[in-house]
DNA sequence: CGCCGCTTGTGAAATTCTTCACAAGATAGG
DNA sequence: CCTATCTTGTGAAGAATTTCACAAGCGGCG
């Protein structure tokens, strides 16, 4: 299969939302100048796109929403629940777990866990928040595919590695650091800092 | 002058970061293999992002710690503080307030905005979260540069067009829409629903 | 049925980004 | 002073991504 770059996979997301916007909306059927309108680009882009994986379009009258949802969900893999840990208990943690979203579209948080003996023990919305240590027995139990990685960076690096070894395959890494991680294993970081620093270069370059 | 890719800009931005651990750690000099080393790209793309604003390194020897750092900060234009507010004092908005880092980066919170009656007044930090209305007056008062939006989706587009009436310049999103702005004014989104999805595709898909 | 207006899907062109590869500067050691 | 060893800075090549542009399919209408 041809390679799929990393911003044709974000922007299919993107796609995926204004679908689900449009489809709220009542539409039946939607454009890829329309797409691309509330996108932010180009109806070549989005045509492009979605020519990666098939045709789903008829010509003349764009592209059937419902049709077009779930074909956007089956390529991202958005047709069943993915399993999901969060470790790191603290500010980020908390917001991110109570963040409903996640659950609506798919990804269920069914772990929690701190090294924060205070912390350990207390329930988060009928979760118990489990020890460091038990990242792996209740990664394996659980079946874990992706974790949330929310603690300090000097300790992300080692909560990385117990996860991979107890099998997860996808981690979304908030701390600023660049972790390693073995190949077969997917990798994501959010960094705000980073963003705020794009904006302080737009701001003083113009 | 040349345009900078986003992509240039986020490694300068990495490479910072870099070399504030390398400083820390006491090296005096470091080369773009090392840098590359650690920040997961190649010395050849170090060098040449570092080519588009300038020579900064000595053949033979690397680059000087010190001053790249202080180069760099230059180009990202963040040897002085830029003044920030925050927009949505909930569960995000409070994670975000609290976090350090920002201070220590260049980023000075200096005012909080709510539309809950409950929240408007109380105290967060020594800083009273201010109404909704108050935006206009309070983001001219304290010249606010730059607005961290994290409301409800539909109430997002509302906030920014206030927020840019009154003048700010760069907005960081967290919340799920693509908003509109007029030209001139630097928008980042940050969407960990986008970045979830995007390792449900890479888990998918292999 | 035939024409018209609209929109897709896609090669090809254009542009942007990354990697290569090497001349040349810098240092160290003899 | 000369040689060996590093490492930069950068054109040029190569790869990837985006944009262009148009043939062809589809539905509606007279
Ligand atoms: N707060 C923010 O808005 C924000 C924004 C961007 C990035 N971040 C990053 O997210 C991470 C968490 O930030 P935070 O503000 O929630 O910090 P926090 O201190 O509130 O929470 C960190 C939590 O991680 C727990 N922890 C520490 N070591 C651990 C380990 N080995 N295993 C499991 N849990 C462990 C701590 O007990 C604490 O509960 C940090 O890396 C931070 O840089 C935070
Ligand atoms: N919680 C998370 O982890 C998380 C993660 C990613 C994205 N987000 C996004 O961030 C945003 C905030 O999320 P949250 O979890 O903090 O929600 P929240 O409901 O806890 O907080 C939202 C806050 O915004 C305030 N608000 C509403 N309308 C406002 C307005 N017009 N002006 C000023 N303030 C207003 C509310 O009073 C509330 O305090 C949402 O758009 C959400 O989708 C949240």
């Amino acid at each position: 299969m041809k390679k799929i770059s990393e911003s044709a996979v974000r922007r299919l997301s993107l796609y995926l939302r204004l679908l689900q916007e449009a489809d709220a909306a009542g539409a039946e059927t939607i454009s890829s100048g329309e797409l691309a309108e509330r996108g932010g680009t180009t109806s070549a882009q989005v045509r492009k796109d979605l020519s990666l994986f098939g045709s789903f379009g008829k010509r003349g009258l764009g592209y059937s929403v419902q049709e077009l949802l779930s074909r956007i969900r089956s390529i991202l893999g958005l047709q069943s629940r993915w399993r999901v840990a969060l470790v790191g208990a603290g500010k980020l943690g908390s917001a991110l777990f109570s963040y409903r979203d996640f659950e609506a579209r798919g990804f269920n948080i069914r772990a929690v866990f701190d090294s924060d003996p205070r912390k350990v023990g207390t329930q988060w919305g009928g979760l118990g928040i489990r020890a460091d240590e038990e990242i792996d027995s209740v990664v394996r139990a659980e079946e874990i595919d992706i974790a949330i990685v929310a603690v300090p960076a000097d300790a992300a690096q080692q909560v990385v590695d117990r996860l991979v070894k107890a099998g997860v395959r996808g981690i979304l890494n908030f701390a600023p650091v660049r972790l390693k991680v073995p190949r077969g294993v997917a990798l994501k970081n959010v960094d705000v800092t980073l963003e705020l620093e794009g904006l302080s270069f737009a701001l003083n370059t113009r």
